[in-house]
DNA sequence: TCTGGGGTCCTAGGACCC
DNA sequence: TCTGGGGTCCTAGGACCC
């Protein structure tokens, strides 16, 4: 049996625990840049505003309705992450957290009996504790979990967890349930699905499988099998290290200047190093690209990418900083707004299994040590403290726009939250009051 | 005016080998 | 006229996820 944990409107929910006035209104949160729209409350849901839209096409609802607008907190939401996690680690140690807001409970050893207990004891736990309310889809699958959640939160009849306990109650619910809908079956696969009249997963699973890995490929046949009950799919307990890293920014507004570009490409490759070094690895490739505003077609285009081998594997700032302007040298053009640009770093091995070169001219023992005493320095006394004097110069032109931001509320000193009792509130206050009156 | 960021896995096809 | 058969490895690009 495994239960899928998924919070409810996430981020919104993080905004609302620290805010209350934002309770019972329609709240979105935006995208990096405040961008798009990437969470929102019920009440906003209701408005009709669309997953990922951009702001500006909803900006009539916002203005009718009193919509509330809130930048993306990523020390927020990633610090509330982790409470949620570690509350439902408390009573289900074996969890895989498959997302910042969803986790996978493996539930093979509890008692059958004790299941739906168990998970009206975690949604109430994580509520008391934290403050966001989750969902609970359980059930003999990853897919099948995912879709009892899905149920789960449509439907409130189900009081925040839903169990499909059997084969005969599973093949009911997949009846009824667009296929579309799935987990695994996105807009391409939807589409050729509706063009076989296939319209439910139910429908899906009656196919034969030569038929299904013919049209959908082995990974859609792992899908459909899991539909079916057969686990595909694995509880991925153990911290596996990531086989490639990437950081990219769009840019609060447009760059055409050289040195701009190599200041935010330069920041991008120091956060990719620390990534790495984070998960003790290190990366042989070094990807740097640039792209200007695809949206403008009144703009003369460019986008392009540069992979650059390094000649030994490393995690170094100063080394993955130097490959990576490099590499922006090499595809830079003059005369061209630039939107976006990215660093990302591949061919990722663990630091102790490095192939040295016989010509490596770097000192790589003394480098490690610099490395590891500037993360040490930066943890300790906050980002960047010690930093290539390329990361920040006088012009921050390439910065996004957070003009919503709320205050890091559990992260940051400043900005912890004070509160206050009236005086005329307090019961104790009141008592006093009256024997004096 | 304004349009996110970060991942994984799979396949097809080319280059190369005998 | 007619041009083998069987592999491996790598990469770009597509599809999916949150």
């Amino acid at each position: 049996m495994i239960a899928l944990i998924d919070c409810n409107n996430f981020y919104a929910s993080c905004e609302r625990v620290f805010n209350p006035r934002l309770r019972h209104k329609a709240v979105i949160v935006l995208s990096n840049n405040d961008g798009c729209v990437v969470a929102r409350s019920n009440e906003a849901k209701a408005l009709g505003i669309g997953m990922g839209v951009p702001v500006f096409k909803v900006k009539d609802i916002i203005e009718r309705n009193g919509v509330e607008v809130l930048s993306s907190n990523y020390a927020l939401y990633g610090d509330m992450s982790q409470r949620v996690m570690q509350t439902i680690a408390t009573l289900v140690p074996d969890m895989e957290v498959y997302s910042i807001d969803e986790a996978f409970l493996d539930l093979s050893n509890f008692k059958l009996h004790d299941v739906e207990k168990l998970a009206h004891e975690i949604r109430q736990r994580v509520w008391q504790w934290v403050g966001i309310s989750i969902s609970i889809g359980i059930a003999p699958t990853k897919t099948l979990a995912k879709l009892a959640n899905h149920l789960a939160k449509k439907n409130t009849k189900y009081n925040g967890v839903c169990w499909l306990k059997d084969r005969n109650k599973i093949d009911e619910i997949l009846q009824t349930f667009p296929v579309g809908e799935v987990w695994g079956i996105g807009r391409q696969m939807t589409a050729k699905c509706n063009s076989f009249g296939i319209n439910t997963a139910y429908q899906l699973t009656q196919k034969g499988d030569a038929w299904i890995r013919g049209n959908f490929t082995i990974v859609g046949l792992r899908t459909v099998q899991e539909l079916r009950g057969i686990a595909c799919i694995e509880l991925q307990q153990n911290f596996v290290a990531k086989q490639s890293i990437c950081t990219s920014r769009s840019f609060g507004k447009m760059i055409s200047d050289f040195d701009p570009l190599a200041e935010a490409v330069t920041n991008f490759a120091v956060r990719c190093a620390e990534k790495l070094r984070q998960q003790k690895s290190v990366a042989n490739n070094i990807t740097v690209f640039i792209n200007t505003n695809r949206f403008r077609n009144d703009l003369p285009q460019h986008s392009q990418s540069v992979v650059i081998t390094m000649p030994v594997a490393s995690s170094s700032s100063q080394e993955i900083v130097n490959y990576a302007i490099k590499a922006l040298k090499s595809i830079y053009k003059n005369n061209y707004q630039y939107k976006k640009a990215g660093v990302i770093v591949s061919g990722i091995v663990e630091e102790s299994s490095v192939q040295t070169s016989l010509f490596d001219d770097v000192d790589r023992e003394k480098q490690s040590k610099l490395m590891k005493t500037i993360d040490l320095l930066n943890h300790k006394m906050g980002k960047d403290t010690v930093y290539i004097s390329r990361q920040k110069s006088d012009k921050i032109e390439w910065k996004n726009r957070r003009d919503k931001l709320s205050p890091s509320y559990t992260t940051r000193w400043d900005d912890l939250i004070e509160a206050k009792a009236s005086e005329e509130i307090t019961p104790y206050n009141r008592i006093k009051k009256s024997e004096n009156d």
